[in-house]
DNA sequence: GCCGTTTTCGGCCCGACTGTTTTCAGTCG
């Protein structure tokens, strides 16, 4: 995609817009990036304010539309959210020439740093703009020299404290962004995946690394493919549209440098080590010396061409990864376990831990839909939660504490009679084919304020099949507060989930300061669930939390806090996080059958009536 | 620039917090 921007746009601490599953088509993520971009330039540049959030909320729309925008019309495009007539001629403009000249022409007048220095946080449009034009300053380099310098200090608007919040905010940016969202990583990997594939020659491909590992951020990707003759596939590899630079090209690797900034190995290994190969360059390094010692104690050398003799260099197995691990006494060992984190020695006693799986997941838990923050309609979102095959699925609008989403009673209960009447569809639908309906649950995202408490009163909530509640603003409380807060919401007999939890957003935010110790152990004793927050720049628990948590004895859910059709498909994300936490289906309540899941809705309530289903 | 039980013009999510001010602008969710 041709961005004044650079390759920079997808880094993390710049990711405004990432459609994660790879079923949308790419050109949707491209033209949502330069509706954003316009957008930021529109605010820098002191234009229209709502002109500015306009374009602002069509990036959104277009980002969670379902269909390709390249393959439609000026119709078709006027039937997204937020795209006129305006916006739709834009987007036509795209597709046809790859460029918008609107854009173009603020582009010419803004330094592409200057809308780099709006991604430090408290920095806004405003700022940037004083900055750029008081001071020259274009680039988070400049800034932080002219901070060093005592050059803000005359400025209108900023005094001593805005110097540190800027230099803290300057470190966070900077220790985040040379690692990409997991998304964006894998849906890069699958597209050279895709095109590799079609190579004549190419007998297998897969993607090692940590992204096979589903680590929360992603550095460079690895990929792997078998094949007799590497040539015709390190040529194509080399001239993949998304490269922009051939970093080395051999006979065994290649290294390319691609239009995400993000760095791709490519190695070609012959089939018969696909098995070998596909372990080593999984890693993590740490899980590769543990078995590499393991090897050694056998008198065996492990490498990536295979497991071999250590005295007479025989080979022994290399084929798959099954016969590598077992030679050595393993059982196979999920990618998301290697770690070196107790999965060797669990995997030696054989008492690995029976993974949740993607397929065991019977329903998602919290999701939104146009009636506050969502993209799409009730109708929409429960369809396309009908489509993955899901036994329940809740609608968990935000209550009216977020005063943003202007909910009310009226409306909260409107809506739950049109869950109940889908419910109703979908239900029996099901039932008369095979293997049951999707069952709907009504359900709110409360908002959990500074004290704890939560939007409505007990008797308003009881009405609700379940409640997520989650931290949204007061990021910066004490650890006391923050703990209490958190164990209070626990302690409200109607929350069932605390969705994500430490609202941390990957490499803009950091986790909420809190006893966590204290908050699994309450969540634990009053039978509430941690939510694991699937969307690639939360995953929220993370893993080190989950793993801390599930030995308080937590429960969890995994859930995608789906604010558009598309983002439903993030549910994969969650379920790697849970992995990497050790759960098993046991520990998830969104695999449990609909009747174990209602029962530990019910919580401590007493009231009857509260967490059922309307007949 | 988009949208409409507010309907072709006049609104547009709104309240809190922070840091800068002396009555408010910028940022955030």
């Amino acid at each position: 995609m041709p961005s004044r921007d650079g390759p920079a746009t997808h880094r993390i601490a710049r990711a405004g817009v990432s459609s994660y599953p790879r079923s949308v088509a790419r050109s949707n993520d491209e033209v949502a990036a330069l509706l954003a971009e316009y957008a930021d330039l529109i605010s820098i540049t002191g234009g229209d304010a709502f002109k500015a959030r306009v374009y602002e909320k069509a990036a959104r729309s277009v980002g969670g539309h379902p269909a390709d925008v390249s393959a439609l019309d000026a119709k078709g495009l006027r039937e997204i959210p937020n795209v006129g007539a305006s916006i739709a001629e834009k987007i036509l403009e795209y597709v046809r020439t790859g460029r918008v000249s609107a854009v173009e022409e603020l582009r010419a007048k803004i330094p592409a740093g200057v809308r780099r220095l709006t991604r430090i946080p408290t920095l806004g449009p405003k700022k940037a703009w004083v900055l750029y034009e008081e001071l020259g300053i274009s680039s988070v380099e400049e800034l932080a020299e002219a901070i060093r310098d005592q050059r803000l200090r005359d400025l209108k608007g900023f005094g001593p404290r805005t110097e540190e919040n800027i230099l803290h905010g300057i470190e966070l940016l900077r220790s985040s962004s040379d690692r990409v969202l997991l998304d964006v990583a894998a849906g890069l990997a699958e597209d050279v995946l895709a095109a590799l594939s079609q190579v004549p020659g190419c007998l297998r491909s897969a993607y090692a690394g940590s992204l096979r590992r589903m680590r929360e951020t992603v550095g460079d990707i690895d990929v792997l493919t078998a094949a007799v003759d590497p040539e015709p596939l390190m040529a194509a590899f080399t001239e993949l549209p998304d490269v922009t630079e051939v970093v080395a090209h051999g006979r065994k690797k290649s290294t390319v440098r691609t239009t995400k900034g993000l760095s791709v190995d490519l190695r070609v290994v012959p089939p018969d080590a696909w098995g070998a190969a596909l372990q080593y360059f999984t890693g993590a390094k740490a899980h590769n010396i543990r078995t590499r010692e393991i090897a050694v104690h056998q008198k065996l050398r492990l490498s990536e061409y295979g497991l071999f003799d250590a005295e007479t260099g025989e080979k022994i197995v290399s084929k798959t990864e099954e016969e590598v691990y077992a030679r050595l006494g393993l059982p196979w060992i999920p990618p998301t376990l290697r770690e070196d984190r107790g999965e060797i020695e669990a995997g030696l006693r054989g008492e690995l831990p029976d993974l949740v799986e993607e397929s065991r997941i019977r329903g998602d838990l919290h999701t939104h839909t146009d009636l506050t923050d969502g993209l799409a309609p009730l109708e929409e979102m429960v369809a396309a939660a009908a489509r993955r095959g899901y036994a329940y699925y809740a609608v968990t609008d935000h209550g009216p504490a977020l005063a943003m989403q202007r909910m009310t009673d009226e409306r909260m209960l409107a809506q739950r009679a049109q869950v109940r009447a889908l419910d109703g569809v979908y239900g029996r639908r099901g039932r008369r084919r095979s293997g049951g309906g999707m069952r709907l649950l009504h359900g709110v995202e409360l908002n959990i304020g500074p004290d704890g408490s939560v939007d409505w009163p007990e008797d308003f909530l009881a009405g609700f099949d379940l409640c997520v509640a989650s931290v949204h603003s007061h990021f910066n409380q004490s650890h006391r507060e923050q703990t209490r807060r958190l164990v209070r919401a626990c302690e409200n007999p109607y929350v069932n989930i605390i969705g994500h939890p430490t609202t941390r957003i990957i490499g803009r935010r950091p986790a909420l300061d809190a006893d966590w110790d204290e908050v699994f152990a309450a969540c634990a004793r009053t039978g509430t669930a941690l939510e694991i927050n699937a969307r690639p720049d939360r995953l929220d628990l993370r893993d080190e939390d989950i793993l801390r948590a599930r030995r308080h004895g937590v429960k969890f859910a995994v859930d995608s806090d789906a604010h558009a059709v598309i983002h439903l498909a993030a549910m994969r994300y969650g379920v790697g996080t849970a992995q990497r936490g050790w759960l098993t289906g046991d520990d998830v309540i969104n695999t449990w059958p609909e009747a174990r899941l209602r029962r530990f809705l019910r919580k401590g309530r007493t009231r009857r009536g509260a967490g059922r289903p309307a007949a």
